[in-house]
Formats: structure tokens, sequence, C-alpha cells
RNA sequence: GCCGGCGUAGCUCAGCUGGCAGAGCAGCGCAUUCGUAAUGCGCAGGUCAACGGUUCGACCCCGUUCGCCGGCUCCA
């Protein structure tokens, strides 16, 4: 048979060859790093005879696939191990995820994590023994029977959805383990050195919360132990970024307890990075046209009403009597946008409007799911709503995608942008009509198009009441986040009928666009302290400089240079507590305190600082002014757009 | 909300088989006036998350509630 390699060229080999033994032909080393092939676009076994001509492909750790079929074939192993230790589990799924893999187990008489180090011995154990993979494919009825013989209810219910897909059914055993798998795997236990468990947790069987709940073990593995100790060490990392700890080491806010669970509380370092944040917002949004408004915090239920929130979103609102009526405390802005939108006839005039407010919502949120800033019961969006003709759509599009990426860019986040779009089998699900939805995807895609911005279109994501463009933003640690939505809205023109008067003299329906660029203010700034891993820029630091007099003696010219930097808007403090300079020093490293500006006897006589950097070190004596040059550079704002 | 774990000083954590509550850091006081990441000595700091139960006796055992953590479902 005729094999062609990825560079196209070609060789004869005997048909039933491996792919294993083409890889060993290929090299030796890649024969070492090979865990499965893919043949004429087939993920196969390394150990699968091969008839054919056709073109092979040796996968490695290095491409996706290898990854997966060594995570999951990891996972089987797992499983076996802890059924091995705990008679009676049943199998749920164990599939590979971004990272590494999990299996879902209905374990009786869990032990919690102080299992970890059995189950992690009994897979040490098989790994050592290098127990070979065996594929079987079976018919479905055989797959049942095995199974049910097994008592693996799972199993059975999810073979009764393959046996309607006419999917071939396959099954992988080593030793006397056997799980229903599609593969490929590696092809032995051996292979799977370099594994480690990570954590426990519940996890509804299927993901629906009406199910029974299955201990859900997260686990690890890489092709060597340099790369699984990268990957450690790189959640280590994300634990000491930990925007809730540094949050609290740094005195930015404290959560929960006594002032109620999901409730944020800003501390004077804090509030410093969040005003720093609005006004650099706002003093944005109104060079780029936005109108800045203020509604406020509750609202007559009508009102929720007619929005379709009190419909929609009742289980995630706050309720409250006041005299005789009853009041919502608001989960959203828009309806305080579309009030002030709606108090009086519009002129296309006024198109495009684009009003803008840091609002505070509040929204129920399950106990379970409040995290740090992250997931929060109150919290301010950075609200937008664009009102505009159906002609102003793609040019207000491309303005706010820009002004998104340019909130970004401040802070050096990557970004991968998503379109999402309506489920055209099912249109009577979204408000609007079919046809008008058309044409604002189009709108959108073109938006995106002429810009030059590469996105995924995901059809089905788009919520009811229109498509969106939603922004995933990047951070240090390469995570993605939730980042700036841009939705288009079908729903709220209709119901709140917002018009405008065109130059017909006719009243025209309003088309409408949410946008949030930050989303929540909250859940940025976690963002950006996991980001910066609480290092700051100079604008945002909330001590800007701390003024260091060596010995009391040099007293009055720290106080010199504190008056000149506060009338130059820098925010600065002397430290002339009565310990050792070193200690001062240490507290404002730890403090992270971007600027140190230290006057000894050497300085104070000769109009000399000496200036000090966080994280970079001691840069020596200078000139004031120079120094003072530096310090103002590093705290200056960004460029308004 | 659900599964699992945790809750001891402002913070990080010890505390044996149920028998008077411990340390470091931070804080305060005194001394020290110092040259680029921790000066020394001293003092103070606690309803052991809360409530209930078992016990001669509970930080410890049991129950309930609250809060937090890892996830699931959900989500900005």
């Amino acid at each position: 048979m005729r094999i062609i390699f990825p560079d196209s060229s070609a060789k004869e080999y005997e048909a039933g060859t491996t792919g294993l033994e083409i890889a060993g032909d290929i090299s030796p080393g890649l024969a070492r790093n090979a865990l499965i092939v893919r043949f004429n676009g087939e993920l196969l076994d390394l150990k699968e005879p091969l008839y054919d001509d056709g073109s092979i492909e040796i996968l490695t750790f290095r491409d996706e696939e290898g990854k997966k079929a060594l995570r999951y074939s990891c996972s089987h192993v797992m499983a076996s191990a802890v059924q091995k230790l705990y008679p009676g589990t049943k199998l749920g799924i164990g599939p590979s995820i971004d990272d590494g893999f999990y299996y879902d187990f209905d374990i009786p008489d869990f032990t919690g994590i102080s299992a970890f180090e059995e189950i992690t011995a009994e897979m040490k154990r098989q790994v050592k023994e290098d127990i070979p993979f065996i594929r079987k494919e079976m018919s479905f009825e055989e797959a049942v029977a095995l199974f049910d013989g097994k008592g693996e209810k799972y199993k059975i219910e999810l073979l009764d959805e393959l046996r309607d897909t006419g999917e071939s059914i396959s099954v992988y055993s080593h030793g006397d383990f056997v799980d229903l798998c599609r593969g490929p795997h590696v092809p032995s236990t051996g292979y799977m050195k370099h594994f480690d468990l990570l954590s426990t947790a519940g996890a509804y069987w299927r993901g629906d919360e009406k199910n029974m709940m299955l201990t859900r073990i997260y686990a690890t593995v890489f092709d060597s132990s340099k790369n699984l100790k990268e990957h450690l060490s790189m959640l280590e990392e994300a634990k000491k970024r930990d925007h809730r700890k540094l949050g609290s080491e740094l005195g930015l806010f404290t959560i929960g307890n006594e002032g109620g669970p999901g409730l944020v509380y800003w501390l004077p370092a804090g509030t410093i990075v969040r005003e720093e944040l609005e006004n650099h917002w706002k003093k944005a949004h109104v060079k780029a046209g936005y109108q800045l408004v203020s509604t406020p915090h509750i609202a007559p239920v009508d009102l929720w009403k007619t929005s379709g929130h009190y419909d929609y979103y009742r289980d995630n609102m706050y309720f409250l009597k006041i005299d005789k009526g009853e009041y919502a405390l608001k989960p959203m802005n828009c309806p305080g946008h579309i009030i002030i939108y709606n108090h009086r006839k519009r002129s296309y005039r006024e198109l495009p409007m684009r009003l803008a407010e840091l609002g505070m919502v509040y929204r129920y949120e399950k106990s379970g799911v409040l995290h740090g800033l992250m997931r929060v019961r109150g919290f301010t969006v950075d609200d937008g709503h664009i009102f505009c003709t159906e002609d102003q759509i793609v040019e207000e599009i491309q303005q706010v995608v820009r002004f998104a990426l340019y909130f970004l860019k401040i802070h050096n986040f990557g970004y991968s942008i998503e379109l999402s779009l309506m489920d055209r089998e099912h249109t009577d699900k979204y408000a609007g009509e079919p046809e008008e939805w058309s044409k604002v995807e189009l709108a959108l895609a073109k938006a995106l198009d002429e810009m030059g911005e590469e996105y995924r279109s995901v059809p089905g994501e788009a919520v009811f009441y229109g498509p969106k463009i939603d922004i995933k933003m990047k951070d240090a640690l390469g995570r993605f986040w939730q980042g700036p939505t841009i939705q288009f809205d079908f729903n709220i023109p209709q119901r709140f009928n917002l018009t405008y008067i065109g130059n017909d003299g006719k009243e025209h329906r309003v088309f409408m666009v949410h946008r949030a660029l930050y989303g929540s203010l909250e859940r940025f700034i976690g963002n950006l302290i996991e980001h910066y891993s609480g290092n700051l820029p100079g604008w945002l630091a909330p001590h800007q400089v701390v003024i260091l007099p060596i010995t009391g003696s040099q007293l009055g010219k720290a106080e010199e240079l504190e008056s000149i930097l506060t009338d130059s808007d820098i925010r600065c403090r002397i430290d002339d507590r009565s310990e050792t300079v070193g200690y001062r020093i240490r507290e404002a490293e730890t403090g992270k305190v971007p600027f140190m500006l230290i006057i000894g006897e050497r300085e104070a006589g000769s109009g000399m600082v000496s200036l000090r950097i966080h994280g970079s070190g001691d840069k020596g004596s200078m000139k004031l002014d120079e120094a003072i040059e530096i310090v103002m550079a590093g705290c200056r704002r960004p460029e308004l757009p």
C-alpha cells in the first residue's frame, strides 16, 4: 500500500503495517512520542493495522487530538483505580477537557480528597505494569449485555442514545477494566507516567440539575514531567494572583460575612482604583459621543412588566413594597434608559443617540455561584444603549467594537470575537421577524468584516431578543474571560414602542443596541488584579509614591516633595515611622507601590532624590525634577481614543 | 440551589484520646535615626462562626443555621 506523509512524500508499505511501525520507520523518536494516528482523516489507534493506500499523520502530544487521546486514556486508568479501591462504583463519563480530564463516578462511601493518595498509587502501579489498551467493536446488544452485567446504569443510558445515532459501538479495556469509548487510545497504560489528581467536585449527571449528583475527580496528564510541572506551577501562579487574596492583602475590598454574601464593600484603596477606571471611562464615553445619564436603583414593577423582565427574569430580582405599590431593584439598566429616550418624541436628527451610565444593578444569584468580585449580587454595569436608524447600524457597531478594543488594549488583554446568531431551525424562540434578524446579522458580520477583525460565528447562541457580538479577553496567564458584549435588541423597542420621526415626517421604529465594555466593573477589576498580579499600572495604583526620609532630619525635604507631587495630582504619602529604611522599603514593595522616593543626607543638601521602582529596584540618586518626570510619566492616565 | 471540604486573634496557622486558648506577622508602647525587601525589648489582642444537644466538664463529639472554599447548574 502507498502511504503519503504530511510533507506529501510517499512510501510503499506492506498491507497490515501499523501506524506505530510506520512511525518507527520514520524515526525512533517519533515512534516514542507517537500517541495516535490520523489515517485518511480518521483517528486511529497506533496498533491498528492499515490496509489501504492513504495519507497518514502521526499525532503526538503536540497535536490537539493526541493530547486528548492521552487524557481520556488516562481517565480510564483513573476510573479503573477508583473502581478497584471502591467496589460498587458506577461509571459516569470521563472526557478530556482543556488542560486535563475528569471522570464522573457514583462512588459509595467516597472519602474525598484523602483518597487521592491511594488512587494515585494504584494508577502508578498500572502505569508501571504498562497494560495494553485493547479496542473491541461490538453490536449494540452485546454492549448493553456487557455493561448491564456490570450494573453500569449510566453507561446503559449513554448506549441508549448511541443506538439512535447508528454509530458503531466500541469499548476499550485494559486488564479487567472495560469502558465504553469511541477512542482512539494510546497503546498502553505506560504512556501516562506524568499525571496528577487535582480536585474533586460534585457534578450533575449529564449536566442537568434535576439529575443525581456524581463525584467528579479532576486530573491532568502530560507527555513529560517538565510539562506537567510547568502546568502545576501555572496553577500555583494563578492561585497567587487570586484577586480575592490580593484584594484583601492590598486592602481593596471586603465581601461576604456580615456585609452579606455577594455584596462588595470597597475600601479606600479599592475605591481609588474604581474611581480612576470610572473617570477614564466617562471621559472616553463623552469623547465618543455618548451622553451620560443616571437612573434610580429601584423602579415600579409595571416598568419591569413592560420590559419583560418581570416575566423572564423575576427569579433573579429583588422586590420591595413602597406605599401601595410594588417595586423592584433594577437587575438591568435598560428600562431606565428607555424612559429617558421615550420621555418625549425623538427626531431622526437626534440619532444615533448614545446613552451611557455606570449603573449599579442587583441580581439574585444562587449562593453557590458567588465568587469574589467575579460573581456577586450587586454590581456596576458600564452600560450603554444606542438608539439608531437601520442605516446607522453598521457604523455604530464598528464604533462600539473599536471602542471596546480600545479599553482592552490599554491593559494589553488579548481577545477573540464571537458573533452569536439565531438558531434558524427554531425561529419562533426569538423576538422580532426572521427577515429583520437576517438584516441585522448581516450588518453585524459586515461591520466586523470591514474592520478586518477575525471572528467566529456561532448559530444558536444568540439571546432571544437579538444577535450579539461577544469579545472574550485573554489575560496574562492565557485565560479567557467574558469581556465586552454588544447586543442587538428587537424586543424592547417593540415592547416600549420606541420610535423616532423620520425626515418623511412619519414614525419609525428605532433600532437599539445594548453594550457593556467592562461588563461589570467589579468583575473587570477582579480580572485586572489577576492580570497584573496586583501590580496595577501607575494610574490605577491606590498609592503611587511613598516618600522615605532616611532619618528625621530629611522630613522637611520630604514634605516639600510631597506637596509638589500632590499639586501634580500624584497620590503620595510620607512614611517617616521610626523603622529602618529596609523595613519601610519592604513594606512599600509588598504593598506594590510603584514608586519610592528616598531622601537621605546625601540627597537632601543637593536637590537630589533616590528613586526606586517597584519590582525593578534601586535606580540611584538623580535630580528632583528628573525623578518627578519619571513618576509623572509612570502615573499618566491612558490617552483617550 | 446541589455534591464535597473548611470556619481558632486583623492576617497566616498550631492546639494530642474531651480537662485553664498558643505562635509568627500586623497593632500599640518604649528604645533606636538607620542608605534600598523584616532593629530590639515590652504590652495588648479570643463568646474557638452562631445556636442547640450529649457530658461532671466541649475549640474538640452530635444536630441546626450562617459564612467561605473547590466544582456542578446558572451568569456580567
